[in-house]
DNA sequence: TGACAACGAGCGTTATAACAATCATCGTTA
DNA sequence: TAACGATGATTGTTATAACGCTCGTTGTCA
């Protein structure tokens, strides 16, 4: 059973390949965007995610150099950076997120409308360990 | 829905990671085990993996290092290296098989046997490209 | 207010993954 | 049998991930 769970994130990691991203990078487009102008601080992101980056600032420092996102030290809180999209990041989220869209379609193409909520509430009920995942 | 997957590889690895392990190189233990006593090349450990690894050589130079299997080019077919269990290997694998069979058990403890037999023809239904995963 | 614990970010280092190119071996065919 | 394409393995290089430690900043409490 674990054979579709891998073979589709190694197929969304392919489709992310051409925009120069890994699926971490893209979930912090996400993540950015749906965060205010103000963006947020390397904890606040890494605490979002699914599994844990245990080196924030240099996943931020690849993503700043590509120009999809810029920092800057909070001066009223100056022991946090904010991160926030840059127009470019935005770009780059709205040109992905079709493709995404796409293979998560085509992935469960063969599934009804039914099918799809039931395998919803199933994945529900696998146990997690205390204080999990957000987001 | 990807929380649960991606919460489960997490958890997967962080279980297998005591042992030395990573999920890839419990799978290729796995699959020598099944292989017979002659092991097999590293080509057809890579094609009987889930995702495919561009490195196998080196992948099994790590699992060698630790001296979970040994490599020795086939005298018949020269171009081939077999890679075969060693008994630390084999034992590795005993000792590692219960804990990832609990992690599974705990997992999905919340889901009566119809349940689990719904979720397995689920994901059957999870669209894959041409020639995709075998094994 | 001075000391201290907690927290956030940054950085040095090592290990692994990913990509591309090269070399050796084999099967096939002219 | 000589040449060629296909296949398997290896290696060089670069990029990313992972781990641990350090440093600056903040809040708290004696």
């Amino acid at each position: 059973m674990g054979r579709a769970v891998i073979r589709g994130m190694y197929r969304m990691e392919q489709l992310l390949k051409p925009y120069g991203l890994t699926p971490t990078q893209y979930n912090v487009l996400r993540i950015l965007n749906g965060a205010g102008a103000e963006g947020l601080c390397g904890t606040e992101i890494g605490s979002r995610l699914l599994s844990p980056v245990p080196d924030m600032t240099r996943l931020l420092d690849r993503m700043a150099e590509a120009g999809l996102v810029v920092r800057e030290r909070d001066p009223k809180q100056r022991r946090f950076v904010r991160a926030r999209l840059t127009d470019t990041g935005r770009e780059m989220l709205l040109e992905a997120t079709p493709a995404v869209d796409t293979l998560h379609r085509e992935q469960f193409r063969r599934f009804s409308p039914e099918q799809l909520a039931t395998l919803r509430s199933l994945l529900e009920l696998v146990d997690e360990p205390e204080g999990a995942a957000r987001t």
